[in-house]
DNA sequence: CTTGACCCTGACGCAACGTCACGCTCTATG
DNA sequence: CATAGAGCGTGACGTTGCGTCAGGGTCAAG
């Protein structure tokens, strides 16, 4: 019983480029071939083909097959497992692409059809979004809601107030600007929810997408302008507490290493959720760095220091924007307590 | 603001050869050249490609993203529902393959470590049946389970036995024979839960895959045997009920057009299931090839056809492996009713 | 002897790039 | 100023699993 390709392609719901294919790659040669050079297939040959298009049906690739068919020491078992995990990757990441889409489509129905260049730009950003952001803060992040009566556009009014102000020349130390510094800082602090490490995230976006600067108007400069004006609050309120030499200071250096405050109180927050020990050296090498960056602006002198948090504890407006918070801090003293325990015992030891 | 390609890729996480490949098929040409020749993008080609990455994390392709951004006419909303009813489609594909892989670890897991060969046969079997039969049926199947102790081995043992009559020329009319076919019903009817579409569709695959009939010894010679000799479990029985002469004619015939009862009680049971009524035209015509398939055993003589209701009323053994139940005969006596008005009328008109 | 149905081999096409290969350009450094 | 090394350019082939011709032989029927 021989068949021809084109019975067998019949029988077997193939095409007869397919058999040609299978053959030209080795993975189904026929038998025999007729005096005419007509491919004949024989039982044997039928059965591994029915083999073929078993493994085939479990997503195998043909490469795969022919090494299975090869060497039958193969494992099976592992060989499934493997697929299998395959797939359920390959489902997970299609069910998150599908998630997006119907949110997308569901912000779709709700607009009144807007223009294809509008949404092109949405997602744009959307997409840069993407490449900072992990799912769960995007979840958290309503900048990315394209409802214009929410945030975004009040966010593009107060870019667009600042944009005003700086062409001005209102000084950053003015009222107005740090009415808007204000306004700024608290929108921020809502729409990261406090959390500092979103904070660090979309600074770093902000920063190294120049197309997002362009097209949402912050820029470098705008955002000097509001942490000057910002700064400025806090040293208006600073000042009342010191003297005219420790104020003087303080103004000189207050903003100087404004930025590396942020990150080092992301990095807190998250040793705080991960239960790190404050104890653990890492937390003891942030600790060393908050002080550091607090002597930097603050001088050296014990008593400007207590004058310092005396002020921060009559004032809570001091902690406003800082992303600090009451069990933060509590666990960050906790940190430098250990850290003049282990000085102290150390010299002791010298 | 002009960047080279490098700069490009770099900033978009891109690599070089995909730009050059967007360049190539027309999706994204650099609006400059140095004089050198370099690629050199301006903000507007920047932009662009933002949007090309957009559309491409929801899974576009090229060609359709280049159209999308060709005419900005196009609606969004329409495109974004063909993607998700893709994915949906996908998702469901890579699921059921998902299962069914599952499905076949479990069992890899119970039995120790079988052949690959043995394995492999097992697979080939299953692509069988899965031409044959939809996911539904196959659930309902039981002859897929691997299992040696369950259906499988015992299928394999009779059908063992059956080959050994054959070849030792036991008559099917004898009584051994006769206790073979009502086994052989008997697991059948179990095995198909009593459904004679999953019997029609079963003895299509038989019919139409010899490797089965190889692999299983399920021949049409060994079905063909089966059913003589179940045939003459039933006549014996309706010998008692008949005269010499009626006996004969229905001996003669009764066998003849057996094949034909599954498909048409497959195809009652159906229309019952989708509530068909009675008088429904397909009905109908299902209801005079009963008829015609009853007279060409039965003959036309309406005495002895009272003579054979009275053996089917007084011996229940005469329904069993015909997979009629008492409601869908019930349903096709309606049919039938109809037809005998049907026909009143017509004769009366006439 | 022709016709139509099959068969053969060889080659290009698709989708979205990866990966050379070969040669030119730019910039930093000795 | 020469040169090295990084970056750029244009081909061109490979990948996966076949589809789709094109050009030409084979076989059974009329």
């Amino acid at each position: 019983m021989l068949l021809k390709v084109g019975d067998l392609a019949k029988r077997c719901g193939l095409t007869v480029r397919t058999l040609h294919h299978y053959d030209s790659i080795g993975l189904l040669k026929p038998s025999a071939r007729s005096d005419s050079g007509y491919r004949l297939y024989n039982r044997a040959d039928i059965s591994r083909l029915h083999q073929i298009q078993a493994l085939r049906r479990f997503g195998l690739s043909l490469a795969d097959i022919g090494d299975i068919l090869a060497n039958p020491g193969l494992n099976l078992a592992t060989i499934v497992e493997r697929q299998i995990e395959a797939l359920d990757q390959q489902i997970a990441q299609s069910k998150a692409l599908r998630d997006r889409l119907s949110g997308l489509q569901l912000q779709l129905m709700r607009g009144e059809e807007p223009e294809l260049a509008d949404w092109l730009t949405t997602l744009e950003m959307m997409t840069m979004y993407d490449k900072y952001f992990s799912a769960t803060d995007l979840k958290r992040l309503p900048l990315l809601d394209i409802d214009e009566t929410s945030t975004a556009g009040e966010w593009a009014a107060l870019v667009q107030a600042v944009h005003e102000a700086m062409q001005a020349g209102v000084a950053p130390e003015s009222a107005e600007a740090q009415e808007l510094a204000r306004q700024w800082i608290s929108m921020l602090e809502r729409d990261t929810q406090g959390d500092p490490r979103l904070l660090v995230k979309l600074n770093a976006m902000m920063v190294g997408e120049p197309t997002m600067q362009a097209k949402t108007g912050v820029t470098p400069e705008v955002v000097a302008y509001i942490q000057r004006a910002f700064i400025e609050t806090k040293l208006t309120i600073y000042e009342k507490y010191l003297a005219a030499d420790e104020f003087s200071f303080m103004r000189e250096n207050y903003g100087k290493r404004a930025d590396e405050w942020p990150p080092l109180i992301a990095a807190i927050r998250q040793h705080r959720e991960d239960s790190t020990p404050p104890n653990d050296s890492r937390m003891q090498q942030l600790a060393r760095t908050w002080l550091e960056l607090f002597r930097a602006y603050a001088g050296d002198d014990p008593e400007t220091h207590a004058k310092i948090r005396a002020a921060n504890q009559a004032e809570p407006y001091l902690f406003f924007g800082t992303f600090i918070d009451q069990p933060l801090l509590a666990y960050v003293f906790q940190a430098m307590a250990e850290l003049r325990q282990a000085r102290l015992s150390e010299s002791c030891v010298a």
